[in-house]
RNA sequence: UGGGAUGUCGUCAAGUGGUAAGACACUAGAUUUUGAUUCUAGCAUUCGCAGGUUCGAGUCCUGCCAUCCCAACCA
C-alpha cells in the first residue's frame, strides 16, 4: 500500500461518511480553474487535493477551465495551467472539461428558470442594480422588472441570445430575495451580455452565464460528488444549492469550502502577480522568485517536494499563513538525497600554492554522493593554481572561524592540507591571492599523523575550472505579510557573473538539480541563458555558522 | 447596525468528556573531509476571555472578546 497523497482531513471524513452511508460508491472531485493567469503555490494545495483524493479514493478527477468571462481568458494560460498540473505529476483518465462545452446546457436551464418564475430579464443600468442592492447594513430594493411577465422575460432572453440588444443593455437574473443578509441572493445575474471572441466558442455567442449559475450545473452535468473550493466562497454555497434545487438536473454535489495556503514573505494573488510581471518587477510569470508553478520548475524545485509542502499545508478550515521555511525545509529535504554533489565557487579568490610544481596537475577522487555509493566517483583536476570561496579567508580571525587566516591550515575537500602564508592586497586594500603551501603527505584529506584541521573548504582548480554566471535568489518582498509593490525586496536577486565551476559539469547538467558544496543547490537555466552558462540557486544550504556569525 | 466563518506553543496542527500527538522554527549537545546531513535532549501545568454543568472540560452550556471573508454585468 502506498502512502497516502492526502492527510486525513475534514474532507477525507465526510467522504469516508458518504462511502460508508453508501451515498457514494465512488467519488468524483474537479479542480476548476480559470484561464485568466499562470498556476501559483496556492492552487498546488488545491490541485494536491482534488487530485490527491481521486487517487486515494480510486476515484476521478478532473480538469475543468472555468471559462465563462471571454474579456479575460486566453490559451496561453489555458496550456500553461495544463502544463503545470501535468508537471505536477497529476494525470487526468479523461480529457480536459470547459465550462464552455456546457453552455447549450446552461441555456436551457435558465430558461427552464424563467418559466418557472424563477429568473427575469432585468433592464435596469449596472449603476442602479448596484444601488438597489443595497448594502451590509440596508436590504435591497426589487428591481421594477421583477414582476415582468414571464414569457416576456422569456422572449427577450431570446433575443439576448440573438443579439438583438447591445452589450450592457440588459441581464438574466434569478428571483431569490432582495431582503436577504447575504447579498449573494439578492437576485443575483446569472447571464449578461457581452461581445467577446471565447478562446473555445469563438463568436458563437454573446451571452454569457455567470460563475454562481455555471458553476454549480458544471459539477452536476460532471457528476461531481465533492466540489471542494476556498473559504470565501463559502457565501456563495447557498445559491450553489438554489441552482441545482430549482432546476431539473438529477445531481447535487457537496460543496466542502477549505482554507487556502498563504506563505510569509509572499503576495498570493493573481491581480498583484500580473502587476509584477506587467511592471517588469520580475522576468515573467517563472521567474524563479514568482510563487507561480512554472516559477518555482525554472528555479529547480522537484515536483515532489513542491506536493510535500501542499501537503503539510493542512486541510482545515481556518485561514494559515505557512513559512517559507517550511518550503525550503521540503526542498532540501529531497534534494539532499537526490542532487549529486560538485564544487563551485560563487565568488573566487585566487590561491597559488607556492610548493606545488608549476605546469603539473593531478587528479583527485571525489565522492558524488557523501551518503550514497550509487552515485559513485568522480575525479577532478588539482593543479597550482586554484579557486578559493573568497568568503573562507577572513583577515582578522578569531579561533570560532575555522577556515582560512595567515598561518592557519585547512583541508581542500578530498585533496590536501592547505597552510595559508600570507596574502596579496591590491592597491585598494583588498585581499586578491592567496599564496599558500601544501602538505604532499595530505592526499585524499587526511595526514599520516593524525592531525585535525576543522575546516574543509571546496575549491577548483584555475585552469580547469569552466566559467558560469550564477543567480541567487532571495524572497520577493521584505514583509512577512506584504502589502504591494512598497514591500519589495531590493536584493532578490544577485548576479554572479565570474563564478566558477569544476570540469565536465556543464556539458551534463541538463536537468539535474546540482548541490554545489557548502553553498546550496543550483539547477542549469538552459532556456533562458545567452552566451555564459547560467545556474539558479534552487535554495542555501542550512547554515548554522551564518547564524553564529550574527 | 447585515450575513458567513475561525480562535490549542513563534508557525501549521492532532484532539469527537478522562487528565495537551506530530511537523517547521528555535535552544543545547554528539558525530562529521560540506559549520551540510544524521543523532540526542529541551521547548503549552495549558487550549481567545469570563462564568456555569460535571467526580472530571480544549472538548458540553451561557455570555463576551478578537480576527478573517462578502456590497464585479470577475472567478
Amino acid at each position: 500500500m502506498t502512502e497516502k497523497n492526502v492527510s486525513e482531513n475534514f474532507i477525507t471524513q465526510i467522504i469516508d461518511t458518504d462511502l460508508e452511508s453508501g451515498k457514494h460508491q465512488d467519488i468524483v472531485t474537479r479542480f476548476p480553474p480559470e484561464p485568466n493567469g499562470f498556476l501559483h503555490v496556492g492552487h498546488v494545495k488545491s490541485i494536491c487535493l482534488n487530485f490527491g483524493l481521486a487517487e486515494d479514493y480510486q476515484g476521478v478527477c478532473n480538469l475543468r477551465f472555468d471559462d465563462t468571462n471571454p474579456a479575460k481568458e486566453s490559451v496561453e494560460y489555458a496550456q500553461s495551467i495544463q502544463r503545470d498540473v501535468e508537471w505536477l505529476g497529476f494525470k487526468r483518465d479523461k480529457e480536459v472539461r470547459y465550462s464552455s462545452d456546457y453552455f447549450d446546457q446552461l441555456y436551457t436551464y435558465a430558461q427552464e428558470l424563467i418559466e418557472k418564475g424563477l429568473a427575469f430579464i432585468d433592464e435596469q443600468t449596472a449603476e442602479e442594480i448596484r444601488e438597489n442592492r443595497g448594502d451590509f447594513t440596508h436590504p435591497g430594493v426589487n428591481s421594477p422588472h421583477r414582476g415582468r411577465p414571464r414569457s416576456e422575460s422569456m422572449d427577450l432572453f431570446r433575443r439576448m441570445k440573438a443579439g438583438e440588444f447591445e452589450d450592457g443593455k440588459m441581464v438574466l437574473r434569478a428571483k431569490i430575495d432582495m431582503q436577504s443578509g447575504n447579498l449573494n441572493m439578492r437576485d443575483p445575474i446569472i447571464y449578461r451580455i457581452k461581445r467577446q471572441h471565447h478562446i473555445r466558442t469563438g463568436d458563437k455567442w454573446c451571452i454569457y452565464p455567470m460563475y454562481d449559475f455555471t458553476h454549480c450545473i458544471s459539477d452536476a452535468l460532471e457528476g461531481i460528488t465533492h466540489s471542494v473550493c476556498t473559504l470565501e466562497f463559502a457565501d456563495h454555497k447557498p445559491l450553489y444549492d438554489w441552482v441545482l434545487d430549482n432546476i431539473s438536473i438529477g445531481c447535487h454535489p457537496h460543496q466542502i469550502e477549505f482554507n487556502r495556503l498563504n506563505q510569509t514573505f509572499t503576495i498570493i494573488s493573481k491581480r498583484k502577480l500580473i502587476e509584477l510581471v506587467e511592471e517588469g518587477v520580475v522576468d515573467g510569470w517563472d521567474d524563479p522568485r514568482m510563487p507561480t508553478v512554472s516559477g518555482m520548475r525554472r528555479r529547480g524545485y522537484t515536483p515532489q517536494s513542491i506536493r510535500e509542502y501542499a501537503k503539510k499545508s493542512t486541510v482545515t478550515k481556518k485561514p494559515s499563513i505557512i513559512p517559507m521555511s517550511t518550503l525550503e525545509d521540503c526542498v532540501r529535504q529531497e534534494l539532499n538525497t537526490i542532487a549529486p554533489r560538485v564544487m563551485g565557487i560563487l565568488r573566487p579568490l585566487k590561491v597559488v600554492i607556492e610548493n606545488y610544481p608549476e605546469g603539473e596537475s593531478e587528479m583527485i577522487v571525489a565522492k558524488n554522493h557523501p551518503m550514497d555509493e550509487s552515485f559513485g566517483n568522480r575525479e577532478i583536476p588539482f593543479a597550482r593554481e586554484l579557486y578559493i570561496e573568497a568568503d573562507d579567508y577572513k583577515e582578522n580571525a578569531n579561533r570560532k572561524f575555522f577556515r582560512f587566516t595567515e598561518g592557519r591550515e585547512v583541508r581542500l575537500r578530498y585533496a590536501y592540507y592547505l597552510t595559508c602564508q600570507r596574502a596579496i592586497k591590491n592597491d585598494a586594500g583588498e585581499v586578491i591571492e592567496l599564496r599558500c603551501t601544501y602538505d604532499p603527505e595530505t592526499k585524499g584529506g587526511s595526514s599520516p599523523d593524525g592531525r585535525k584541521v576543522k575546516g574543509t573548504i571546496h575549491w577548483v582548480s584555475a585552469q580547469h575550472a569552466d566559467d558560469v554566471e550564477l543567480r541567487l535568489y532571495d524572497r520577493l518582498y521584505n514583509e512577512k505579510s506584504p502589502k504591494g509593490m512598497d514591500n519589495l525586496n531590493d536584493n532578490s536577486l544577485e548576479i554572479l557573473e565570474s563564478a566558477k565551476i569544476e570540469p565536465n559539469i556543464i556539458n551534463n547538467s541538463e536537468g539535474i538539480r546540482y548541490q554545489f558544496e557548502r553553498m546550496g543547490y543550483f539547477y542549469r537555466d538552459k532556456i533562458h541563458e545567452t552566451n555564459k552558462p547560467i545556474f539558479n540557486r534552487i535554495v542555501t544550504l542550512r547554515d548554522s555558522w551564518a547564524k553564529l556569525e550574527q
